[in-house]
DNA sequence: CCTTTTAGATACCGATTGGTACGTAAATGC
DNA sequence: GCATTTACGTACCAATCGGTATCTAAAAGG
């Protein structure tokens, strides 16, 4: 039962995570063919072989994204006591995880393939519909919390999944742009700040500033 | 004194801004010079000659979205009798922007070259220079606010500066993640409940859970 | 041994990329 | 009218893109 032909010279698991780390540095339209083979240490036919496609290939390495960088994040949301930790804990990680050296730096979800031509749309929707049931994910959890009594029922989970997943997206571009964990750090801080009044009740109904931004006499 | 040879068949500056519209919408690298030459109405050497090349004919698209995008933003920061509105306009008003149906969703500057080949570097920096720039502008004026009085003086009007770039940059992604102007208003709802915690002073020193992140015993 | 099966390596495919050479058209200066 | 200057339009360039045909190498089954 073993397998039967010429047994294959590299490892597939390896050559898929090196895949990964160039698609997460350069983005999917980034990443040519020819870097891909040389950073995964195959040659072309090996490469379509294995995977499939450049396309196939991508999406196997985001699969693989989610299960490694993903996991210890999924673990901080369901293991922390409240929601509020929880969430706090997710920006936290996020906050060392985007400025570590041995990967590129942000989220290769948020990052690798955000526009491009209208050939790719499929795989940007791939992403998008990722960063969407990231911040579902979220948002079960600030539910959960009013459940569990450790956030006031007034809570709006869906507006406040929101906001902390803009600015965990938003860390991705500050990463990029060079800034230090302290930095990442000070803006969760920031964010965080916010949480006792959102959790209090619907904000929308106090702001000053919304009715009449269209308004040109304002 | 006028020009001396044939003279140019089409409207440089309409033609730049049909270039920038295509920019916007499918970033630098995903606008060809034959989708650009087509939404132009130009042929390609016509280009080369009244732009010098596609770099430099991006350069000077992103400097026209400045010029016009940038502009209202501008106005509202210096014309904003307070910080806090100053913010929140900017905020709104991107709100509003990022949805617009004539133009693509999200922010140029943010979105047109985030990640990519090693050989448009440059260009990347060059757009981080920009968003450097936005944020720097925000900071000034959040520092006015002190000056004004209008703002505490315990606040820090860098790292406030940097929390809602943050949460604008993430803008654009909602935005093209296909958020509507009410979702946008929710998450600059959320931001700005933060507000007055944040120039009440440092939040840093208050964090209960930022030591011993990197501790996994915790 | 020989057949079968799978993988590696070279060399190639058509299409597209950003960028130009070159001949022609349309204006001004004299 | 004629030379000069600039722009337009076609047709092209080398390089690179993602993807493969083909041949050879290495394993198992018989």
């Amino acid at each position: 039962m073993a397998e039967r032909g010429r047994p294959r010279a590299f490892d597939r698991d390896e050559a898929l995570r090196r895949a990964m780390v160039l698609f997460w540095q350069r983005g999917y339209d980034g990443a040519s063919l020819g870097e891909l083979t040389e950073a995964m240490g195959i040659n072309r036919p090996s490469l379509y072989a294995a995977f499939g496609s450049k396309e196939a290939l991508f999406r196997e390495a985001v699969a693989l994204y989610d299960a490694t960088e993903g996991a210890p994040i999924q673990e901080k949301i369901e293991q922390s006591p409240t929601a509020r930790q929880a969430v706090e804990a997710v920006l936290r990680h996020n906050a060392r995880a985007y400025v570590r050296t041995d990967v590129p730096r942000g989220c290769l979800v948020v990052l690798a393939a955000l526009i491009g031509t209208p050939e790719h749309e499929d795989l940007r929707c791939f992403l998008k519909e990722n960063r969407k049931g990231a911040e579902d994910y979220l948002c079960q959890r600030i539910a959960r919390g009013i459940s569990d009594g450790d956030v006031p029922a007034t809570a709006d989970p869906a507006a406040m999944a929101r906001f902390y997943t803009t600015v965990n997206q938003g860390l991705s571009i500050q990463a990029r742009d060079g800034a230090s964990m302290e930095v990442l750090d000070s803006v969760v801080d920031a964010a965080m700040v916010a949480w006792d009044g959102l959790t209090a009740g619907t904000p929308s109904t106090k702001s000053t500033a919304r009715a009449g931004q269209n308004n040109p006499s304002i």
